[in-house]
DNA sequence: CCTATTTGTTTGGCCCTTGACTAATCGCGG
DNA sequence: CCGCGATTAGTCAAGGGCCAAACAAATAGG
């Protein structure tokens, strides 16, 4: 019970073909052979009939051979930056970001509205297909040469379904995000969790570059999570699978609206760290603020960001002793606080870690940034679209 | 940098039909056909190189076709039985377990022979190699046919390393087990964890049949686990995914070995239960005394069986939250207990449970009971002894 | 009996690999 | 500086695996 879709061989070499040169940027013949497991010759082939399609342009620059020393160098191949562009719309916590990026995944324009915390999605649609209407009128771009758009979803999201799970009561679960903004955009549109998209997009060009057994953990307006194993996302079956904001992880804690006690999101999390401040120093505090007034000694704001990296570690410690990966990336708005959060989060994953999987856990800060979720949505489409791509060109 | 081995296509394909036909026991052609995505004709071809190099049977059985009513019936294939046995052996708490099974997976002999709780693997090794020894006389064997020995020892297990994973102290930390069990018996061995065993177990002939998300746990003497996700097995960097006997379910319980307070394994697994009996009832209490006489309304036997029910519920609601699976298998000596043990377990779970996770989750016992892990080895033999089979029949 | 449906087999043709060959570079010794 | 072996990149021809399409066989239902 595979595909029902009949792809041919040839097509789906072509495929993995595409699939590499955008993951690696530009490569040899030799090196696309090596990596996709087709024979040069085959992949000689594969490379004149995507020129000839325009979607891969060959460069004059040499590249140095496998072996490093001698060795005739590869000539090198890439993916025709003119071919197309995709945009990426994450809907944030009180934030859309809108970036637009051509098939070599490099970014040409990135806007941000800022919105009310709790916005209503319907409300959010239209902010944020003005936006993108704008960023395209900006980059000048042919409306006919745009690939899709990819959005970003906060929390879970059912992909067999197609829209945000309903589990936890929020604004989001139920819509179909893809129908809404396609419709505004009359562009195609592909949805996804924010935590799924942050991880994909942090392992194809941030800090999980090459991992295949990670994990990753956004600590933002609440907390979430995705883990990769296998060099796979794992979804579970309503997409509710790396959603860790409530792990518990002091079961004598204050209560959770899950019904819990002691749910990581009752500790770590932009609005708990900010209403812990708020007695001390009103409610006009920005997260920015609370960083740099750490970073200049003041010992409360240092102390809030400390707590809530020993409540985040204590999490990464348990998820590192169940799920053994190589890395556990922190992004989301938290990250930016840098060492004064993954200090003490370092320390309290180490003090729970287990020595066999603790020994090769590393703790990194992802390095993406605010645009880890928006990026990942730009690699969705830019993945889902080259067998579109593909198709077409093959007439 | 894919695996250098440079396998043929039709190598491949044939290994694909027989990995199905493991799975599936007698199947069709043209069932076949459409679950490996070959088309019919190729798996004709192939079947009849199986069938020349006397590794497939045709049966005169014939199959209802595909569509349920109308239809030529197809002409059931099947490994040939006799084409090799496998043997599992599983070094549990306080037995050894051997099984020998045929390439059809059905066990024809099955011995077990107790051991000293803490007993030394150097001594088990040898005990192991007289029980198989014993088997292969009383199967009939021909010792030539035998395709390989399967080793489930306890606790996590570097794939990579081939040796069990040395986190914590345990007395088979770093033994080479295939070499020794090997040296012993002069025959291929092929070692891995109990827990990684129990589910692959479960999930080829037991209670997870076709399950692509679950999560296994193991109540024994120690705690342990395994989560397939995405339909396969997690292993993390060491093996040391899916070891969940120290999750944190109770941050104030009581100090563990390893350093935390509150692990699954202070509250459940069989040293403790027993423990917890021992005042009341003396040292001279077995496992299946406790279930029984729980059975037959003994109050202490319930609670101490219901107290480990909940604790092990907490875990699982924990995990299924984070993991999204959509069943959790309970294996180990302590499952025997059944509802038992089952019903403030699934209660507990219910309780920790978010909605998403929780509504689609369901929690049973496994089907193989104490036999779980050794089949499981046998599995894996027979999963990696393909290859070779048919290597050396391509000449 | 006839149609619809599915299975198993046969045949021409495409995709891919193997192996050999040429091209291009490095490092070495002279 | 030049020549030469070693090594890698890219291309070309021969052959094998796999598929689609057509066909024969076998059954259910009308």
């Amino acid at each position: 019970m595979r595909t029902p879709v009949r792809e041919s061989r040839a097509d789906r070499s072509r495929l993995a073909v595409v699939r590499l040169l955008r993951e690696r940027g530009t490569m040899s013949r030799a090196d696309i052979a090596r990596h996709v497991g087709l024979s040069r010759s085959t992949v000689s082939g594969i490379i004149a009939t995507l020129v000839a399609d325009d979607l891969v342009v060959e460069l004059e620059a040499k590249l140095t051979p496998a072996g490093g020393g001698a060795g005739r160098p590869g000539a090198a191949v890439m993916l025709n930056p003119a071919s197309g562009e995709a945009i990426g719309v994450d809907f944030g916590y009180r934030h859309v970001h809108v970036i637009i990026a051509n098939v070599a995944h490099a970014v040409r324009i990135a806007k941000s509205v800022r919105l009310p915390v709790g916005y209503d999605p319907g409300a959010a649609f239209d902010v944020a297909a003005d936006l993108v209407r704008g960023a395209i009128d900006e980059a000048g771009t042919d409306p006919s040469r745009i690939l899709g758009v990819g959005v970003s979803v906060p929390g879970p999201f059912d992909t067999r379904r197609g829209v945000p799970s309903s589990g936890m009561p929020s604004p989001w679960a139920g819509i179909p995000v893809a129908v809404e903004l396609g419709g505004r955009l009359n562009l195609p549109v592909l949805a996804d969790g924010d935590t799924k998209l942050g991880a994909l997009a942090e392992r194809r060009w941030g800090a999980a570059r090459g991992y295949d057994e990670f994990v990753y953990m956004k600590l933002h307006g609440g907390v979430g999570g995705a883990f990769v194993s296998n060099g796979q996302l794992a979804r579970g079956v309503n997409g509710g699978a790396g959603e860790i904001g409530h792990l518990v992880v002091d079961a004598t804690g204050p209560l959770c609206r899950c019904g819990n006690r002691g749910c990581l999101e009752t500790f770590v999390g932009l609005p708990v760290v900010m209403r812990a401040l708020e007695p001390t120093y009103g409610d006009r505090l920005t997260l920015r603020n609370v960083i740099t007034m750490a970073w200049q000694g003041d010992r409360g704001c240092i102390r809030a960001l400390s707590d809530a990296g020993t409540m985040a570690g204590r999490a990464v410690g348990m998820l590192g002793n169940i799920l053994n990966p190589q890395s556990v990336i922190i992004g989301g708005a938290l990250a930016a606080a840098g060492e004064l959060l993954m200090g003490p989060l370092r320390e309290a994953a180490a003090a729970a870690s287990l020595p066999l999987a603790g020994d090769v856990l590393t703790i990194q800060v992802g390095a993406l940034g605010p645009q880890a979720c928006a990026l990942g949505a730009v690699a969705m489409v830019l993945g889902e679209t080259d067998e579109k791509l593909l198709a077409a060109m093959g007439s």
